[in-house]
DNA sequence: GTGACGCTTGGAATCGATTACATCGAGACG
DNA sequence: CGTCTCGATGTAATCGATTCCAAGCGTCAC
């Protein structure tokens, strides 16, 4: 392949000059410019992104450190992320978790050593060592979706509490009391908060959130499923189930249909997330929506700022409850829950 | 960032003897190997891949160059070739195309001056110079799923004729009889191959195939949607409609369910690429399965081989058809349609 | 006429690794 | 005891860019 000594070479010109036309330097001649560019068109010349990594000790491309491709909501992030990066002239590089620490380590090891100018992490754990002491050493990093507590890095999330607040007053509505939730790992932020959101709302309403409806799952379809059929196993099965992601949802609607039971009709179904095909289900699946592209775009924004040196802010979206047919029937008054709107409810610097 | 340089200078030897621990070079005494591997420790060295791919012109990394992320059949693709690929000992970046011939220029010059390994590719359309260019200037290249005619490199997919016939005896036994397909972009393989594999297998129950009942759509949900409509407007509706993949089998179902119709009682739909969700919509949806990811894993291994001086061997397997309920009930017996083994039909040296 | 200035240009150092080649010392062997 | 061999190590070239510095040269003002 074709070098850039090649090129000047075939110019009659340095490789200094070579370089200086191919960054746009003002001091090249207009002659000198016009042999150049025409040795690279004819050489269909290239600049060896490598080197130049090398020397300018940038490669213009962010890490993006996703919990589980699989999953249509970190897929949906990830293209939002990968637009605006690019419009933003980096490019992006996609290490998918799989909810594994391990894999993730693998990760963000293999960016670190990549020497990517950002990573964008959506954490599957509390964070190992290599990606504490990255932060620490100051990497530019940003946090989106799940973030590490006590870390002093910018977050990008949703905030789903008044949403689930909307959840829970229309399970109530519907005459659903005993009410259980598949929960998150621990270990995550998501995992927590979306239970500790739950059992506050319930809470408003008299209604508690007894252990054995508190299910342990990790995210994946799987772990959905086996929570769902251990609810079902309990002498007093809950009359509604809220999934914390679409996923575990997923699993639940396998687990209900594969007892023979009937969504809405014997248990109602509530996931956080939304996605296109829970209009297609059976039911349609009443869900809790994430602005995922504006979420995407706005880590990355925060991330370049912090790359290029401007201060980098955390940003709070708020998600909204779209209401569908796998909680029941609504009588047709109070179809609408009033929805807060999608823009920033909070927008702290860090 | 601690370089090789502070680590030979905190061992007291030379960079030349670092670099010799490090790649495990056998002339090295234990007492310098023990003092540059305390060293490595103590910086917390890690080597910069940016230097080691200039000098050994080896990113160790492979690109993989896809139609598009949302679809759930290119992200479990994704997620098998980097699986197959860590295990290898490669990297995978991802660029997504949307479909969109200038996008996918776009990463294929951006993963060219990377100075990737390899280069997996999943066309969306005929090939621009650039990609044409790069096969033939030798840069290891394997198409995967869909791909480019006369162009001289190893393909790795999908043989849909045998399920598309089990899918055209399924139907016309339910006694649909006139058939319409939604066809992907005539441009890529996948998209023509599947309108004349559903032509010849119709031909053969002395079905024909008009015009009328050939929607262009191009592999995204909106464009299934809008040819559905189409077909629905005519004076003789199909009672049967086939999408050529799954998203335009999505728009589909949208577009029946917005006139009011039901799925299978009004009109039949199937679709190519099998995925979780078609589980759980309304109504299952019978669908062709890839089997893909065994698809992604010899895509890679096709690869490595190629990059590696061996010879990398095209590979066909066979898809299979997963009989639903969108076509209508099955009479019991007939349920299982008999399927060829998923392994491998063909195997052809390139 | 000449010094200063500004525009172009090239030479060479540099980024952080790998690796060919040279060197050095110790042990083996005749 | 001289020489040969071999293992361990260091020196320096190299990959392909960017960029500092110096130099060449033309122009202009004084």
């Amino acid at each position: 392949m074709a070098s850039i000594k090649d090129v000047a070479a075939a110019a009659g010109v340095s490789v200094a000059t070579v370089s200086r036309v191919l960054n746009a330097h003002p001091s090249v001649s207009a002659d000198a410019r016009a042999r150049v560019l025409a040795a690279v068109e004819s050489l269909g010349y290239r600049p060896n992104a490598v080197a130049r990594s090398l020397r300018t000790d940038q490669t213009h491309t962010l890490g993006l450190v996703i919990s589980d491709v699989l999953n249509p909501y970190f897929t949906e992030l990830a293209r939002s992320v990968e637009e605006e990066a690019r419009s933003l002239g980096y490019s992006v590089i996609i290490g998918n978790a799989d909810e594994r620490p391990d894999l993730q380590d693998h990760h963000v090891r293999n960016l670190l050593d990549r020497r990517i100018d950002g990573l964008l992490v959506s954490p599957t754990d509390g964070g190992s060592p290599l990606m504490l002491d990255a932060a620490r050493a100051g990497t530019p990093m940003v946090f989106v979706d799940r973030w590490i507590p006590g870390v002093d890095v910018p977050v990008v999330r949703a905030d789903g509490r008044a949403a689930v607040q909307d959840l829970v007053a229309h399970l109530h509505a519907l005459g659903h009391r005993r009410v259980a939730i598949i929960a998150g790992p621990a270990a995550t932020t998501t995992g927590s908060e979306r239970v500790e959101a739950f059992r506050a709302a319930l809470a408003e309403y008299g209604l508690p959130l007894p252990d054995v409806y508190i299910g342990q799952g990790d995210f994946q379809a799987a772990s959905g499923r086996r929570v769902t059929e251990g609810f079902l196993d309990l002498p007093e099965p809950p009359d509604a189930v809220f999934a914390a992601d679409n996923l575990m949802a997923l699993g639940a609607l396998d687990a209900v249909r594969a007892r023979g039971l009937r969504v809405p009709d014997d248990i109602a179904l509530a996931a956080f997330d939304d996605i296109p095909w829970f209009v297609h289900t059976d039911p349609p699946v009443t869900a809790i929506a994430q602005p995922t592209g504006e979420l995407g775009r706005a880590a990355v924004r925060a991330l370049v700022d912090r790359i290029e040196g401007r201060p980098a802010a955390s940003v709070t979206l708020a998600a909204r409850l779209v209401v569908r047919r796998s909680c029941g029937e609504t009588p047709e008054k109070t179809r609408t829950i009033p929805t807060p709107p999608l823009p920033p409810v909070q927008r702290s610097t860090t």
